[in-house]
DNA sequence: CCGACAACTGGAAACGCTTCCGGCTGATGT
DNA sequence: ACATCAGCCGGAAGCGTTTCCAGTTGTCGG
């Protein structure tokens, strides 16, 4: 910087000031800095000035999964809005719970970022203390979280607009497919769209079979799996809920495999409208995701700001019917 | 830190050189300052360490795109080993022609990385230049890239083996259905991909139909168009040969939305091994994702070390043949 | 017992910026 | 014409590490 503020004319203290935008320099002074600055092809030293600042314009992202559509999805246009605002992003993929734990433990103190979103997993309180101590904010996107800001979708009302279109349509044997991350446990989404599938089996007068019910990993193979074993039923359901698109798309292998049809002898409906749903027709609840993505930045932009933003914002989720549903055979 | 050598009774010279693991230091002094450190919960600042270091132990990985799978995955295994070596990733996404103009044009991150990965697009001359300026290594992975190392596939083997196996069994009548990135022209996946088709054609003495070749925007919907518009040809093909398993499964959607039968009527075959791939019974082409991503970050390693690294590595590609596939029907 | 040498340690100068504070200039009010 | 004041600008003190260089021990061979 001292090149530049020989080349400029000036002290280093204006070329800092010029640079940075700051008030206090006469406009035939920035202009001289900065076309120096760039006939140099020269740019601050981003550690030089944040140890001096004290902020970092980074901000960690923290994902469980990345190469799942919908996080993915989430995350582009998170990036998006901190780009735009001048904003690096650190990504941090913690994969099971003792990813997770090192990363809690090691970021605090080392202060590598000025804020961190997490994606789709909950954060422990102490966790969330810890950070707050330190003075970095925290918003959650893709799941609720009572302890900080957050946007999601609400899942239970997500799965009730599935149940209630099955319902709707006749019928009344409906198998669930329920999907856990096996390194996330009791993360709400899972009981959300699982509480729907109850209360909208009493809602409608039925009573719940125990039988009806699966529970496995997330994953397109574990749904296949899931719907051999409904398929083996003596009585099979007439249609199945599934907690995502993608194990949808497994149970309904499973069902043309079985030599059965879609949607005439079976109903499949999912949730999250994968991009590949549309491609395979499959009815399903669509939820805004790139907008959640979007939201969550600007809470982090807010924060950042020191201002008061929303602690809770749900995002609307819409029912999108294509092929895989239709009424259950007059016979069942 | 002036609070730990003074807690350990040590310089902070001395406690620096234990903190960073440096020899020159006796077993028990650095015990002590370890202890004490411990103790008062403190690490160092990066950025201070950083900036009299002089390296940022940063990497910088740009993609086109963040919520396809191919990247994603990519980028999954990338970020794995490059944690592992204790390197942060800064994600950029640069979408469109704007993005990529304003990130060459900014490089925002200059100074900021000591690598920089670029996946899945080429770098135009004139970007070269520019990125040039951070003076950094760089490797590609997902594409071939003669200007930096670089790790991929040979997607005129792939798409060999993937025509290949369609005239084996039989086909005569071949469509292709190109995808090309909107946002990347001249990407050489396209023309490596497109040349296979030909060049398969011609080996087995079959003269190319100007007809059957469609071209489009990558993605499931356009290649749903495509295929309407083979469907229409006075003598449609008995199979369809497409560059991604997207393409080919929105050409699938189409098919059976005419009323036909895959594979009876119709076979089709795609290139990635796309998850959903698996779910939808579609015969493809795999390659290494995750393998990309992995021998990408090892080679950054290497770079950072100053060792010398392949400057290419193409990785195997793999015919999988699953349900989408048959001979023609005899009467075709 | 002495010089040489290795192992360890401390002082202090970078590293490249930001920012406080004081000085200078020119304009404004009276 | 003079005091006042706002707007600019420069000097220099940090920010928290690393690392060069020199100094201090302790050890070992002769």
């Amino acid at each position: 910087m001292a090149d530049i503020a020989r080349m400029a004319g000036v002290s280093m203290a204006t070329t800092s000031r010029a640079l940075s935008n700051a008030p206090g320099v006469a406009a035939a002074t920035r202009a001289r800095v900065l076309a120096a600055a760039e006939q140099a092809s020269y740019v601050v030293s981003p550690e030089a000035s944040r140890l001096s600042r004290g902020s970092t314009r980074r901000v960690a992202v923290v994902v469980p999964h990345i190469s799942r559509w919908f996080f993915a999805a989430v995350l582009e246009a998170l990036e998006s809005v901190l780009r735009e605002a001048d904003l690096d992003v650190l990504l941090y993929h913690v994969g099971d719970a003792a990813d997770r734990h090192a990363f809690f433990d090691q970021l605090p103190a080392r202060r590598k970022v000025d804020a961190v979103v997490v994606l789709g997993f909950p954060v422990a309180q102490a966790e969330q203390d810890r950070l707050e101590l330190i003075g970095v904010s925290i918003v959650a996107a893709g799941g609720q979280s009572a302890a900080y800001p957050y946007v999601c979708i609400d899942d239970q009302a997500a799965g009730r607009q599935a149940m209630d279109h099955l319902i709707y349509l006749g019928h009344r044997r409906i198998a669930m497919i329920a999907a856990v991350d096996p390194d996330q446990p009791g993360w709400p989404a899972t009981c959300g769209r699982s509480q729907a599938y109850y209360s909208a089996l009493t809602d409608a007068g039925i009573t719940a079979d125990a039988s009806l019910t699966a529970t496995v990993d997330w994953g397109g193979l574990q749904g296949a799996d899931a719907m051999s074993q409904l398929l083996g039923l003596r009585q099979p359901p007439t249609a199945v809920y599934a907690h995502s698109d993608e194990v949808a798309l497994g149970a309904i292998r499973t069902v043309r495999r079985a030599g059965l049809r879609i949607p005439e002898d079976i109903s499949v409906i999912g949730i999250d409208d994968h991009p590949l749903a549309e491609l395979t027709d499959l009815t399903t609840v669509g939820q805004p995701v790139r907008e959640q993505g979007l939201l969550a930045g600007q809470m982090v932009l807010g924060l950042l700001r020191g201002e008061e933003v929303e602690r809770a914002i749900m995002m609307p989720t819409k029912l999108i019917i294509r092929g895989s549903t239709a009424p259950p055979r007059s016979g069942a």
